[in-house]
RNA sequence: GGGAGAUUAGCUCAGUUGGUAGAGCAACUCGUUUACACCGAGAAGGUCACAGGUUCGAGUCCUGUAUCUCCCACCA
């Protein structure tokens, strides 16, 4: 046995290994599986959700780092071509906004100020220097990410398959032009999906009035100057109070602006609802776009893109915010008489996830992809819509915890046509131009001169959705491709089940025939230790950085592992990380200890019988743990380790043999018992709290051996 | 309006296929002779939300109720 080092006398400091371990992983090469010693053929693929490319490191993300490191790494020592994605989302509209703010407050100058070049030129440096930040924030947690194959969502690989998928769907017939009712942000000035709204809560007067005199309905609404835009009132088929009027048509005087109002009937109407008669909008609310594609009505835009009334008779009403115009309206209402009753009722009102903004629902002419619509897959005729709920029906893709897949059946069953065109600069622009009312749409831009780009971008989530199978080379049938795709697990939170996993699903399912991932892995918000959500405005926010400064990355990760089962949701508070530091410190001091019991220590001897039952009962243990493991029960494997180590190792064996040593009973047995256990739970410690293990190990190892990360972890 | 989850010791939570209720933290007692800016030993603490049911046996499976949380949805 060594002498003890120098370094074994004190305490264990993280920080004096931690940096310096990290360069020793890296400058290995053993992050990139291509690197890794002995024969393997089973390969292990993980792709890390991209973080935000100007984003900083939060607890949520320190989760899900330390999940897929504990895996990967657990893979890696299994003997698996253990290979952990990288990468960086570029987040359009987020980055966007953050730096057109920051350049109105240094310079008092918006994005049209700057022109599209200029803008985007300043969006990009921004995002390529702000990466630095959070990737080596994802190094300082101990994540050994293969950084060779590091993505970026917007670098010019990844733009190459975004425009070779669009022009695939867009021959498949799949991708579509189309002028529809969308779902308008006026404070982004952009388009959104339907899964980037948030309802909001709030209170609103509902109003009840006629039209005029001239009309036998009263109708009620929340937004009365929406109303010079009808062209229907519905009812119930069934309501006795309406069913004589069904089918007139009226021209009347609305506040100064000429319309003409046909009585329909509709089952989406409720009769129990204010006065069981709805004014049908047909431009400017979903329900009533789709109630004018029943009964053919026409659609006459009332508001524009800046919330603004438009194209009226009533010039007063014309370039009147939609607040303002509703006072105009309700005023106009009292005057001659019309409002019958004003009710105050909460309402959920849609307004943009990213920028707060009111959802104003207008028409207008977008890119969509047609989910509902039949082709032609490899042979077979489907819908997008179906594959994706068969890539989960059929357990190709395994969902844990499985009552998720409950939730994405609904959410495929319910979906919509995704609108993908956004009206911002920063993102993949559209590969299509246009010429004299012809469309072009290919990967690269046509030839001759005086075509036009589309101006739009698109969704985010169209790019990060090839995730997968762009990283690993895609449009290109790469080694990698083959050897890596379909990966095996996708580990992140559950609130971007839709967002995110459901459109890796589409994508893959839809260009490789082959799904993405095996298996998903949902983890739970963190929360603090009263349960409440981590929000700036509580300044309940735990930094991951000071917690791993202040308490070690080991004891950080454990906290983020202990106790924290599939999709429920984990309360932090520092007590707990601050017991983590002391199973870090138990497991320093119990080396420390048994490498002085040892150091006259000179081979491994048989274990006495004594000995040997309580290596056996760790055996068992220990093929627990690794089927714990292997099954994504982390918070069962760490939980076991915890005991294990500390009650069983430290208070029962080293006690107990420890006199044995000194007094010479059995003492080369004893030792050999307490050098093996060391050993072995150094090596299933290692993908949790990877520094302190690999630090120790230095000392533990046999000639010959290698860093602990590659190490075999047998049984 | 629809759906999902939670409810176990004072607090935070485990409890994998039904087989005598577990851990950490806090509080209590004792001890610390050199692995432990701390550690060890011991004791205490639970009608497993409530009510039914299935079973030889239920924290675990089924039905219902209550409270809390979350998600989804076009009652204007």
């Amino acid at each position: 046995m060594k002498q003890l080092p120098e370094q074994l006398t004190k305490p264990y400091n993280p920080q004096s290994v931690e940096t310096e371990l990290y360069k020793t992983w890296e400058e290995s090469g053993y992050f990139n599986p291509d690197n890794l010693p002995g024969e393997r053929t089973e390969s292990f693929t993980i792709v890390l959700p991209p973080p935000n490319v100007t984003g900083t490191l939060h607890t949520g993300s320190a989760i899900m780092l330390a999940i897929q490191d504990s895996i990967i790494r657990f893979k890696r020592m299994r003997g698996y071509k253990a290979l952990w994605i990288p990468g960086t989302d570029h987040a359009a509209i987020a980055t966007q906004s953050k730096v057109e703010k920051e350049i109105y407050k240094k310079e008092g100058k918006n994005r049209h100020d700057l022109g599209r070049e200029e803008m985007l030129k300043r969006i990009n440096e921004f995002a390529l220097e702000s990466q630095n930040t959070i990737l080596s924030q994802m190094r300082s947690i101990g994540a050994s990410l293969d950084w060779s194959r590091l993505a970026f969502t917007l670098d010019e690989k990844r733009n190459l398959a975004v425009r070779t998928m669009f022009k695939k769907m867009y021959d498949d017939g799949l991708i579509y032009r189309g002028s529809r009712i969308v779902n308008w942000d006026p404070k982004g000035q952009t388009t959104i999906s339907d899964d980037e709204i948030v309802s909001e809560e709030r209170k609103a007067i509902l109003y009840t009035f006629k039209y005029s005199n001239d009309f036998p309905i009263a109708i009620s609404t929340t937004r009365p100057e929406t109303k010079v835009g009808d062209t229907a009132v519905a009812v119930h088929p069934e309501d006795e109070r309406y069913k004589d009027f069904i089918g007139n048509e009226y021209d009347l005087e609305f506040a100064g602006c000429p319309i003409h109002i046909k009585v329909i009937a509709d089952t989406a109407v409720e009769k129990d609802f204010g006065t069981g008669a709805l004014g049908v909008t047909p431009a400017h609310s979903i329900t009533d776009w789709e109630m004018a594609d029943r009964h053919s009505l026409p659609r006459p835009q009332v508001i524009n893109e800046y919330a603004k009334m438009v194209g009226l008779k009533n010039e007063e009403l014309n370039g009147k915010r939609v607040t303002d115009a509703r006072e105009y309206i309700v005023n106009w209402l009292k005057e001659n008489n019309l409002l019958t009753n004003e009710e105050e009722i909460t309402q959920n009102v849609p307004t943009a996830e990213r920028t707060g903004g009111v959802i104003e629902p207008l028409p207008k002419l977008q890119w969509f992809i047609a989910v509902n619509k039949s082709f032609n897959h490899f042979g077979n005729e489907i819908t997008l819509k179906k594959l994706m709920a068969a890539a989960v029906s059929s357990k190709a893709i395994n969902i844990l915890p499985d009552r998720f897949e409950k939730v994405y059946f609904h959410w495929t069953e319910n979906l919509r046509d995704w609108c993908i065109s956004r009206q911002i600069w920063y993102g993949h622009r559209i590969p299509v131009w246009y010429k004299e009312g012809k469309i072009y749409c290919d990967i690269n831009s046509p030839k001759e001169e005086g075509w036009e780009q589309d101006e739009d971008t698109l969704d985010t989530w169209f790019s990060s959705g090839l995730w997968t199978f762009s990283t690993l080379g895609w449009p290109d049938q790469t080694k990698d491709l083959k050897t890596y795709h379909p990966t095996d697990l996708l580990e992140t939170g559950h609130d971007i089940l839709f967002f995110w996993i459901a459109r890796m699903i589409l994508f893959s399912t839809y260009a490789l025939n082959e799904v993405p991932f095996k298996q998903v892995y949902l983890h739970g918000l963190v929360r603090d230790a009263k349960g409440r959500k981590m929000s700036k405005s509580l300044d309940n926010i735990l930094d991951p950085r000071d917690l791993s400064e202040k308490y070690g990355t080991d004891a950080l990760r454990m906290s983020l592992l202990v106790g924290n089962g599939p999709g429920n949701d984990l309360k932090l508070g520092e007590d707990k990380i601050k017991a983590y530091k002391l199973f870090a410190n138990k497991i320093w001091n119990a080396a420390r200890f048994v490498l002085e019991r040892t150091q006259d220590f000179e081979k491994e001897v048989n274990l006495i019988e004594e000995d040997q039952s309580v290596y056996e009962t760790w055996r068992e243990i220990h093929k627990d743990i690794t089927s714990d493991v292997e099954n994504y029960r982390l918070h069962l494997a760490t939980e076991k380790i915890y005991d294990y180590f500390w009650k069983v190792f430290c208070d029962e064996i080293i006690e107990t043999r420890k006199t044995r040593i000194l007094d010479d009973i059995d003492k080369a047995s004893a030792q050999t018992l307490l050098l093996k256990l060391l050993r072995e739970q150094l090596i299933v410690v290692h993908p949790f709290m990877p520094f302190i293990t690999e630090e120790l190990w230095k000392y533990v190892k046999k000639d010959g051996e290698g860093l602990l990360m590659i190490t075999n972890w047998n049984g």
